[in-house]
DNA sequence: TACAATGACACA
DNA sequence: TACGTGTGTCATTGTA
């Protein structure tokens, strides 16, 4: 393992270490940072420790240099102070995050009844001068401190897993934000005036179908001068007619007869693909070809990850139509089938629920062997179950479930009842929610069991693809191919033409690996629908 | 005028 | 078919 601290000069310091953080040789500093990494990379290719893979990597990236394995202490450090209940405590965070950088340590916030403070007793709080000015032995500090903790939290060898999958991630990420997903600007372009007509040629007007749909709109309600993109404004348009809504929400609106109802659903549709992913969405997003988010790993509680502008992981289907390979390559389009479900089987160790998980379909296998076949029904139980539902139609579902399987039941009830109660829930591997800040009753403490109760199924689905990520990103080095996306549950990969059926293999590979790494020999499979296609579209 | 809260809806 | 989890983004509306 090597440990890097960058300099401001555009150096660093790099020095050797056992895997326990004990300095194996002595430190050495460099003048050309990215230069040394990259000589480093291709002779030993170490595991490197740095403080942040999202401050370091780009930089190594934009200079052509790509790591293979690495510890990030401030990913790690969250997951730990997570797992100690300490996450939300002011300064744990900010504290270790400024040792690395060598700059002072924030002080404690007074208490507000506190006496006020001696001269000497300030300068005890003075942060230490040698860390101060060594982010180096900081970071080394702080390594062998991880690993201390992780071997006393309850199952170290799946948090080390956890460990090495967020770090894994957060390299996956750098590189994703790096590489971009193809975008064809022309094909985008195309939709946007098949569905929204002619653009305005004034800029920020809305395009012509939207223009045409208002009017409409006013004309349904007595030509009144209606704003359709006000809710408010909406809701006094009914209200004139005689109709009183809750809200405007599509769904409510669906059940109102009144001949607006089909003209404002259009218009909403339209309206926000015209706002969210219009034109200037494009101009601000794409360029040369790929739509480059800024993926945050770890930037969700439950793990999954979130991004930073452009809304990576909410384009809609219609717009997957821009999303096109370049030229002699293909998209390797890869989504895992039922995950969560899965996940609950293999969690809970529920061997009815996870006999059902070892096929294809599980949601056909739980419904054959408890709900008379009735596929749907199925669904509705499950889903319901792991989202805490409590009314409507999937009552009696639901009690099928409790009854035939029993364990899968009771796994997530429990995580429910911890919650409500105010306790800390974990992942598979020890991902652990939020301590909740106050003692909770009523509904808020049926919200955070509904909550915690979902929180042990997503955290430990987030992490099957975590590893899963990792896994194709280790089977793809060396080849021209590249994850360009990914999604929760769904991964693509730009690979020429020839190397399809390859890519395709090793995304398979990767996800039963993934099983393995997690679950051992669980039966539970968790299969992936592959498909090979030119554009993200046209994916099964 | 700037920011925060809210409503709505896209994704998993 | 009924609204139960997690997000991000935009427009509108309310407040400082």
């Amino acid at each position: 393992m090597v440990a890097v601290a960058p300099t401001e000069d555009g150096g660093g310091r790099l020095l050797r270490l056992c895997d326990d953080g004990t300095a194996d040789g002595d430190e050495r500093h460099v003048a050309d940072l990215v230069r040394a990494a990259d000589a480093v990379e291709r002779v030993e290719s170490p595991r490197w420790l740095w403080a942040s893979t999202a401050t370091m990597y780009p930089r190594l990236l934009r200079a052509g240099v790509r790591v293979g394995r690495c510890h990030d202490v401030e990913l790690t450090e969250a997951l730990l102070l997570g797992y100690e209940g300490r996450y939300g405590e002011p300064r744990a965070l900010p504290a270790i995050w400024a040792r690395l950088r060598g700059l002072p340590v924030p002080p404690d916030p007074p208490a507000p009844d506190a006496a006020p403070r001696d001269q000497d007793a300030l300068f005890d709080d003075l942060p230490d001068a040698a860390a101060l000015a060594d982010p180096l032995g900081a970071l080394v500090e702080a390594y062998a401190d991880q690993v201390a903790r992780i071997a006393a939290v309850e199952h170290p060898g799946r948090f080390r897993l956890l460990v090495a999958a967020e770090s894994a991630g957060a390299l996956v990420a750098a590189e994703m934000g790096h590489h971009g997903l193809p975008w064809r600007a022309d094909v985008h372009d195309e939709l946007l005036r098949e569905l929204l007509g002619e653009p305005s040629r004034l800029a920020g007007a809305p395009p012509r179908r939207l223009v045409e749909l208002v009017e409409r709109i006013r004309a349904a309600f007595g030509g009144a001068r209606v704003h359709p993109e006000s809710p408010a404004d909406l809701l006094r348009a009914f209200s004139r007619e005689g109709i009183v809504l809750p809200s405007t929400r599509a769904w409510v609106l669906r059940g109102v007869d009144h001949p607006a109802v089909p003209l404002i659903l259009e218009f909403k549709e339209l309206h926000r693909l015209w706002t969210a992913h219009g034109w200037s969405w494009r101009e601000q997003w794409v360029r040369d070809g790929r739509f480059n988010p800024e993926y945050v790993a770890g930037g969700v509680v439950s793990g999954r990850w979130a991004t930073r502008g452009g809304g990576a992981l909410q384009i809609p289907k219609v717009v997957r139509r821009a999303v096109v390979a370049d030229e002699g390559w293909t998209l390797v389009v890869a989504d895992a089938a039922q995950l969560e479900p899965r996940v609950l089987a293999a969690v809970a160790g529920d061997t009815g629920l996870a006999t059902a998980a070892a096929t294809g379909d599980l949601y056909a296998a739980l419904a054959a062997d408890a709900f008379d076949g009735d596929r749907a029904r199925a669904k509705v139980a499950l889903l319901g179950a792991m989202y805490g539902q409590t009314g409507g139609a999937a009552v009696p579902a639901l009690a099928v479930l409790q009854a035939r399987f029993p364990t899968a039941w009771q796994y997530v009830e429990r995580a429910a009842r911890t919650g409500e109660s105010g306790g800390l829930v974990r992942s598979w591997l020890g991902r652990t929610c939020p301590a909740s800040d106050q003692r909770l009753s009523g509904e808020r403490a049926r919200a955070r069991g509904r909550f915690t109760r979902n929180f042990v199924i997503q955290a430990t689905a987030a992490e099957w693809a975590l590893i899963l990520l990792a896994g194709v990103r280790s089977r793809l080095a060396g080849t021209p191919a590249r994850l360009v996306f990914f999604q929760h549950d769904e991964v693509l990969v730009h690979a020429p033409v020839g190397a399809a059926d390859e890519v395709a293999d090793a995304v398979r590979a990767a996800g039963e690996q993934a099983g393995r790494l997690l679950f051992g020999h669980s039966t539970v499979r968790f299969p992936l629908d592959v498909s090979v296609v030119r554009c993200y579209a046209d994916a099964a």
